[in-house]
RNA sequence: GCCGGGAUGGCGGAACUGGUCAGACGCGCCCGACUUAAAAUCGGGUGGCCUGCGGGCCGUGCGGGUUCGAGUCCCGCUCCCGGCACCA
């Protein structure tokens, strides 16, 4: 633990404080021995209870069960790294409530538990360590497991699976075949970032400035082979189908950024030097005839034909090799707009001028056409661009009325064209038809839609990921490795360090393999898969986890599936979130799944924050669950962390609050062990305490089932408990109030309310029916009536819940104190809000 | 810039469909009981101002509005958090 250096805000270091708590939790002697609360000898007892009983795994229904009461509860696929952190704790806890609530209801539940084994942290790690990535990788899973054990949650580890086993990514190579046999994957040179000194591919995050962060070498980009899934095929239904998911707002909001549809036309340009035409996609159309010049990004095909018909090509070529070193961060953050002119002109297909091509960085190779028609007039970055080089600015939009200055970018209505030859005059929305009709009449153009969206590039030059199964022949080309000869293994390697084009061209006897398709020479693909693949389809795997036919059984997996609640951070949004949405997709048209959507109910957690900010390694304000668990015991701190605040914001952790969360787990272990001692026997009388207990039970579960309100649903509990203490043990129906909440706080503190279960006289909490609220009782037969004047309580009376309207409005007059407000006035309104309230308006 | 979310006591938060003097539950703080004392535990209090102790007035980021009634709905702002962003 991180001891007094967190901000210096607090007084004792955490691991003191925590000690303190720990040594008065034991403190009190003068208790019997059977009232004190310890939660080691607790949670350790029924932690064995339940692996003996495997309570936790669930086999797979018959295909043909009815599967209206089925529950798939999945949290993020956690990468193991060497131990829980709080955000596990809240993720998980999250789950277990939802997972054990289901259970309880009678709903079949899956709930899974596997790791994200193969990446990059693992490799870095073992590189720093000089261990092996299995081995470390091993280690922790091993420990994490233990860990995971320690909290209590209820995961069928029967069905878990590890991303860097070959039994799981057997399968992940299996079904990279079944997409690269639907054209859905796919090779294509792309740049990556190459450092000659080292002869190494570097990441994205290893160039400043243009340089190798190991040698300073000025960096080059290559381009290299390397595979695409191909998302974009399926932008438009990605985005669309966001419409019926049970998502937080924020997170479609998210993935509709992210996919950036955009709708414009696409027009062709011709380059009179090169006699060949150009498009470029716009989405105003009706700013064409604003065009003053046109750019092609650098890394345009074009550029080159264009440099070999230069007089003095150099100053372009040095253009475009600069760019091409930097990333694309910086590209965008430069300050400046820069380019270099070709003297080359472009056409402009709506009135035939001529405009110079220009080659800028600010022009992307990868969205749109890689060329566009810059109209510095109604396009801030081509009139940025226009200022820097002298360029002429038109104005070719008018607002209806007052000035504009130019750059303007906005399209009102009613905003008319000037400056257009005949479309003048017209309306920004009918121009755009108009000419987008034109140009299409006149083969020049069409309506064109453009997404931010990319394929996904998932070949890595790493070594700790799955191999690509495919194999290069010279005779044959590229060869897909065939089912039977699958896995394809990861080969053990001296040296796993990223060098030359990926580290597995390093194993040379691996490489060499027979063609598979000729017998010939072959050698096989060195890059391996982003671990984005390996958790783009784990929850299919769950599903039938231990086939070793197939990845799965269809049927099953069109059982348990779709996900019915998923739970993770909101950081995967925009990549996992949507690999595995593609995958489903791809896998549906495949065949090999009967739905598209792999995650029905998405629910978002928060953060624990310490100090305000996010706890962190480099801010030394972590607070790890290893010493909570030794301090307070997993129920306090699964309790803790859902009662903080909702579970779905970030919270803030304070010590004063986990002790107060052990003080109440304290008080109701004393009080139900009293209460299973001392309190009477038979049916709970129809009292307020047993009325109390009813609405608890309707609360919680509401609040659990429906509105993933934990936080509330703890609160209601304890208003019941307290209740209960006010009442004391005898009370005819303190017995009742007692497994009432012993049942209801189970989902979130296993452990001390089997323990307390077990003292009531029973057995097998987890698995006893959820309590049902008898409506009778929810249903008073008064209530308190609130009386208004002018919209202020002036009173309220008991009445009896069977009185008309009338009646109502009749004892809320004969109120003396309502008497004394309405004195004098005339009554103009009566408003009567059935079991709630009249309000008289003078 | 575009998009999304938010702002409630000393603190974390509750109030779900506009309807119980807004503030549940917990933390903190204050008072009391138990104790030689302390801790623990238990009981009580705790939005602000005024009070004749009956109660009165004000109060959910700011300014308007709708309504018998607004934390909740509408309009206009301020600030905070998050996503996207040379995306043509």
């Amino acid at each position: 633990m991180q001891g007094g250096t967190r901000g210096g805000a607090a007084p004792a270091p955490h691991g003191l404080s925590q000690r303190e708590a720990f040594s008065s939790l034991e403190g009190d002697s003068r208790e019997a021995m059977d009232d004190r609360y310890d939660a080691k000898t607790i949670e350790e007892r029924w932690q064995r209870v339940w692996e003996e009983a495997r309570a936790w795994h669930v086999p797979n229904p018959d295909p043909t069960a009815d599967r209206s009461r089925k529950a798939y509860v999945l949290e993020m696929l956690p990468y193991p790294s060497g131990t829980l952190h709080m955000g596990h704790v809240l993720v998980y806890t999250i789950g277990d409530v939802l997972a054990r609530f289901r259970r309880r209801q009678g709903w079949t539940v899956l709930h899974p538990i596997g790791f994200d084994s193969f990446g990059l942290p693992a490799e870095n790690a073992a590189i720093r360590e000089g261990g092996h990535p299995r081995e470390i990788t091993e280690r922790n899973i091993a420990h994490i497991t233990r860990e995971m054990k320690r909290m209590g949650w209820s995961l069928d580890w029967d069905r878990v699976m590890a991303a860097h086993t070959p039994e799981y990514y057997r399968w992940t190579q299996w079904l990279f075949l079944r997409l690269y046999e639907a054209g859905l994957a796919y090779r294509k040179a792309a740049p990556v970032k190459w450092c000659p000194r080292d002869q190494a591919v570097l990441a994205n995050e290893q160039v400043h400035d243009g340089r190798c962060e190991y040698c300073g070498a000025e960096v080059e980009a290559r381009n290299l082979e390397q595979w695409f899934f191909r998302t974009t095929r399926y932008a438009d239904e990605l985005l669309d189908a966001l419409e019926g998911l049970d998502w937080p707002e924020r997170v479609k909001a998210m993935q509709r950024n992210w996919i950036g549809r955009s709708e414009g036309a696409e027009v062709l340009f011709r380059i009179e030097e090169l006699d060949r035409d150009v498009p470029v996609f716009t989405t105003r159309p009706d700013t064409l005839y604003g065009a003053t010049f046109f750019v092609l990004a650098p890394e345009h095909p074009l550029v080159e034909e264009i440099a070999a018909r230069m007089d003095d090509p150099e100053q372009l070529r040095a253009y475009v090799r600069r760019a091409a070193a930097k990333r694309g961060e910086e590209r965008a953050a430069a300050e400046h707009k820069t380019g270099v002119s070709t003297g080359f002109h472009a056409v402009n297909p709506v009135n035939g001028e001529r405009i110079p091509i220009w080659v800028a960085d600010y022009v992307l190779m990868d969205y749109g056409t890689g060329a566009i028609m810059a109209v510095p007039g109604h396009d801030r970055r081509d009139f940025d661009f226009a200022r820097a080089f002298g360029l002429p600015v038109v104005r070719v939009v008018e607002p209806a009325e007052g000035e504009s200055e130019l750059p303007y970018e906005s399209k009102e209505r009613s905003d008319r064209l000037v400056n257009s030859g005949r479309f003048d005059g017209l309306p920004v929305p009918e121009a755009q038809r108009a000419i987008v009709a034109w140009l299409a009449e006149e083969g020049r153009g069409r309506e064109a839609v453009s997404y931010r969206l990319r394929d996904w590039g998932f070949s890595r030059q790493r070594y700790w990921g799955c191999p690509i199964p495919i194999v290069y022949c010279e005779r044959c080309g590229e060869v897909p490795v065939p089912d039977e000869e699958l896995p394809v293994l990861l080969p053990e390697l001296e040296d796993y360090r990223p060098q030359g084009i990926a580290p597995l061209a390093g194993a040379e006897e691996w490489v060499r393999t027979p063609c598979p398709r000729c017998g010939g020479e072959g050698r096989r693909e060195v890059e391996t898969m982003d671990t984005f693949v390996d958790s783009s389809w784990y929850f299919l795997r769950y599903c039938d986890a231990r086939n070793d036919e197939a990845p799965f059984k269809r049927e099953i997996v069109d059982w348990w599936c779709p996900v019915d609640q998923y739970i993770g951070g909101i950081d995967h949004t925009t990549m996992h979130m949507i690999y595995a949405r593609f995958f489903m997709k791809a896998l549906n048209d495949i065949g090999l799944v009967g739905f598209r959507e792999p995650f029905q109910r998405f629910f978002t957690n928060g953060w624990v924050q310490l100090g305000g900010t996010k706890m962190s390694k480099s801010k030394g304000n972590v607070i790890g669950p290893d010493e909570l668990l030794e301090a307070y015991g997993a129920d306090p701190v699964r309790l803790y962390v859902l009662f903080i605040g909702p579970a779905d914001e970030d919270m803030e952790w304070t010590d004063e609050g986990i002790e107060g969360m052990v003080r109440f787990v304290r008080r109701l272990y004393r009080l139900v062990s009293e209460v299973a001692e001392r309190a009477p026997r038979g049916e709970p009388p129809a009292s307020a305490l047993t009325r109390k207990a009813h609405e608890t039970i309707a609360k919680v579960t509401d609040d659990i089932g429906r509105r993933l309100s934990f936080n509330t649903a703890i609160a209601a509990v304890m208003e019941l408990v307290n209740e209960l203490q006010r009442a004391g043990a005898e009370d005819p129906a303190a017995r009742f109030a007692a497994e009432t909440a012993v049942s209801l706080i189970q989902p979130y503190a296993p452990h001390v309310a089997e323990e307390l279960w077990q003292r009531l006289g029973h057995e097998r909490l987890w698995a006893e029916p959820w309590p049902e609220a008898d409506p009778a009782l929810l249903t008073r037969d008064t209530f308190e009536l609130v009386v208004q004047v002018n919209g202020k309580v002036r009173d309220r009376i008991q009445v009896e819940a069977s009185l008309s309207e009338d009646e109502l409005v009749a004892r809320a007059k004969a109120s003396p104190k309502v008497q004394a407000h309405l004195d004098g006035g005339e009554i103009r309104k009566t408003i009567v809000v059935p079991r709630k309230l009249v309000n008289f308006v003078l």
